[in-house]
DNA sequence: TCGAGAAGTCGCCGATCTTCAGCATGATTC
DNA sequence: GAATCATGCTGAAGATCGGCGACTTCTCGA
């Protein structure tokens, strides 16, 4: 019979969390002397508290250790939990190393600009109507025009419509014959006609980043997400978008006040060779 | 200039959090209705969200974004920061590495014993003042004998001696011819003589399990024990000891109820090929 | 063997850490 | 009149740690 300093002592467990694992149920002592509430434990229940420490390693919470060693678990169940456990950890490495990436990307970018440059972000965008049209047009610039053919086709339906978007739906970089679609995130539904058509841009995972300044340096922060997307593992999923957040009518191919954000829909590409 | 709901929409943060940055001093709104309090924010912010947002997931608190955003940190000292925070993730990446290994180690044991048999902790050990004879001994049952030696060694300095322990010299399994060292934990300084040395064991890493049972099966202790050591990739770091926590005196080599606890020194083995 | 002081133990309450989320209440805007 | 905005308080998560006052037990000297 052991004082729980003893106790403490022997297992490299700290007084106060014998009494809390008391508490919770996990660890109760052998026997607890009823005059003064003392706790006295057997040298024999350290197999126990290995058991916690060793779980509570694994990544289980007390709670779930409770169960785990409160029923009678057998050692197939054990099994079972260990291995949803196993997943989740892999889960957990792989996040882990996907933001050491990150970092180390970021720290790469830095050295080659050596500017803080362009932030980029990783976000769940949100599924979205947009009143658009969709036109091979000659080159980036010209998307500029495609504004008013929405604009005109939408008529009154213009009153709920956002910021202006543009989706480049080729996959590469093209000098001419761009596939483009320019028009509207709309707050409400909106008929369509008049060459715009309505449809709904499903939910997805896009790596972001903004540009403050004029668009002719835009392929600053297309440099730095295509870069991000590479390094990170990942791999173009849909059309990039482009959203005007701040601009101004008519467009000035140089305003330094213009504002856009980028967002390339991404997937984590496939696996090959990482652990 | 943009209301914090719309702010919030176009920037996918929740305006709690806006205003949460906003008191932080991590995100101040462009302007402030002096009126009615009115948080008003300019598209342009969205870039220094952006950065908010992904320092904090390269796992920068936002005590320290804060610090990181205020002052005038140039691209120089950004780097710093990231390099350091790179070296953290780095330890944080091997980290989760090591305990999935161990949680994938420990179902294997479970498939191959159809049992939860031991649990391995890896512990640090404090340092330790121990009073002991070192023999080679004809086996390891007999280390026994030693313990009356040293008892009558130290005389009334048996007083502060604690739990009996046994340190296995040899670096691995002998059948005869055992560098043993006996002894006792001692709580307090007591005078060396009589054959007996008193000195004091260094703190130390030490995967460790408890054997509940009799001695002659301790040694699937040390099955489960060395097998954990070498598949988690750490290599023995000095002598194995052996705890006994409890035991009766005569001894007897088929006690159920002893109790003993076993320490292998270890240290993480050089890296080799792993990232 | 007794007493005094030291050490151990008790339960309880709160702090820690971080980043918000929820709720109440009231003002303002569309 | 409904949605949006404000402030401000509380709670939440999880696993302890720290401190308090009150009691109990141990130890050592006289």
């Amino acid at each position: 019979m052991l004082k729980i300093g003893d106790f403490s002592t022997l297992a490299q467990v700290s007084i106060k969390t014998l009494r809390y694992y008391d508490e919770a149920g996990l660890l109760e002592p052998e026997w607890v002397d009823p005059e003064n509430g003392y706790r006295y434990y057997a040298a024999r229940q350290i197999a126990r508290l290995h058991r916690i420490l060793a779980l509570k390693d694994f990544g289980f919470s007390l709670e779930e250790i409770g169960r785990l060693l409160g029923e009678g678990v057998n050692a197939e169940q054990m099994r079972g939990m260990l291995v949803l456990q196993q997943a989740e950890q892999k889960k957990r490495v792989e996040e882990e190393g996907d933001r050491l990436s990150r970092i180390s990307s970021r720290i790469r970018l830095i050295e080659k600009e050596n500017d803080m440059a362009y932030d980029v972000v990783l976000k769940t965008v949100p599924k979205q109507k947009i009143a658009s049209v969709r036109e091979t047009i000659a080159n980036y610039p010209s998307v500029g025009a495609l504004y008013g053919k929405v604009a005109s086709g939408l008529g009154p339906g213009m009153a709920s419509a956002g910021i202006p978007v543009a989706l480049w739906h080729d996959h590469e970089y093209k000098e001419k014959d761009v596939d483009a679609e320019a028009g509207f995130y709309l707050r409400q539904d909106v008929a369509a006609g008049g060459g715009v058509t309505v449809h709904e841009l499903a939910e997805t995972t896009a790596a972001c980043t903004v540009h403050n300044g004029a668009y002719k340096r835009l392929s600053e922060a297309y440099d730095a997400l295509l870069r991000w997307v590479a390094e990170n593992g990942y791999q173009i999923a849909g059309p990039t978008r482009e959203l005007y957040l701040h601009c101004t009518k008519p467009v000035r191919q140089d305003d330094e006040t213009y504002v856009t954000e980028i967002q390339v829909p991404v997937r984590k590409q496939p696996v090959a060779g990482s652990q």
